[in-house]
DNA sequence: ATTTAAAAGATAACATCTAAATAATTAATA
DNA sequence: TATTAATTATTTAGATGTTATCTTTTAAAT
């Protein structure tokens, strides 16, 4: 009848669908998008990163990245600063209110997470994430 | 170091991006987007649908499905109805030419779940869409 | 019958995605 | 060294996602 909606894409995205806008309630809590969060998070752990690098990082094209690091920049979550050594570079790094943000923020996402871990049990969440990593093999570096 | 990036919601994306690439390529070839395919995968199976059952039946937010159709209409693919019981209700059906293009498309599709499918073995492929089920469970339908 | 609430589409504002092209800088090569 | 190729960041154009709001029409409730 609808074997489309049991295709694979479109059950990823119904996934996503269903796992997601938790997430996006809390970000906007802090008026962050769910791309500004990647960000932060990111940066968090290795702060000084090009804009290419951050892309990887972040799985956002650097297109869009260009406009997130805009908007960020302008909220105050993070600065620009060309490399002197290569100056096509542009190092993006935190500033103290976007590590704020960060401290605040992370506690609550491990909770969505924790959330999220009860709707399979340990064995499918185990062979889940095997299964999207081989998906996702090949896929920026 | 980086469990960020092993984290549920990267893991899918990064899957996504590893697995829909080949099927927009086919469809630009086609001049469509993976959206208006949607639309036309929906409505092959079940011509006539109100606009906003088509919206959940393909996954796509109304607001963006009134820009899909709009477009999709533009180019002669679909058409839009007025219901005449109810008149706040629009139906859209496919046309000729949207016909057309379905059957063109449809089995090159077919090609690209057949090469997807040889990415995970069988017992994983049914624990995957059992998992991203239940994920997807409560969200549309 | 009048008011009120609900439903279906559409619109608006903003952010992001996708694909292609461009500007600036650096590296590589004849 | 002059030219060409590659790299980094950005821009552009078109389409879509997300939320909130608005309009029209219908159904429900006094």
């Amino acid at each position: 009848m609808n074997e489309f909606q049991q295709s694979v894409p479109m059950l990823f995205y119904r996934a996503l669908h269903g796992i997601m806008p938790p997430f996006r309630r809390l970000f906007a809590e802090h008026d962050l998008t769910e791309q500004q969060w990647r960000v932060i998070r990111v940066l968090w752990q290795q702060d000084h990163q090009p804009l290419l690098k951050l892309a990887e990082l972040t799985l956002l094209p650097s297109p869009s990245l260009v406009g997130v690091v805009d908007r960020m920049e302008r909220d105050g979550l993070v600065v620009r600063q060309r490399s002197s050594e290569d100056r096509r570079v542009v190092q993006v790094r935190l500033t103290d209110r976007g590590r704020e943000l960060q401290e605040q923020v992370a506690p609550q996402v491990e909770g969505i997470y924790r959330t999220l871990e009860t709707k399979l049990d340990a064995e499918e969440w185990q062979v889940l994430r095997r299964a999207l990593s081989k998906l996702g093999d090949g896929y920026g570096h």
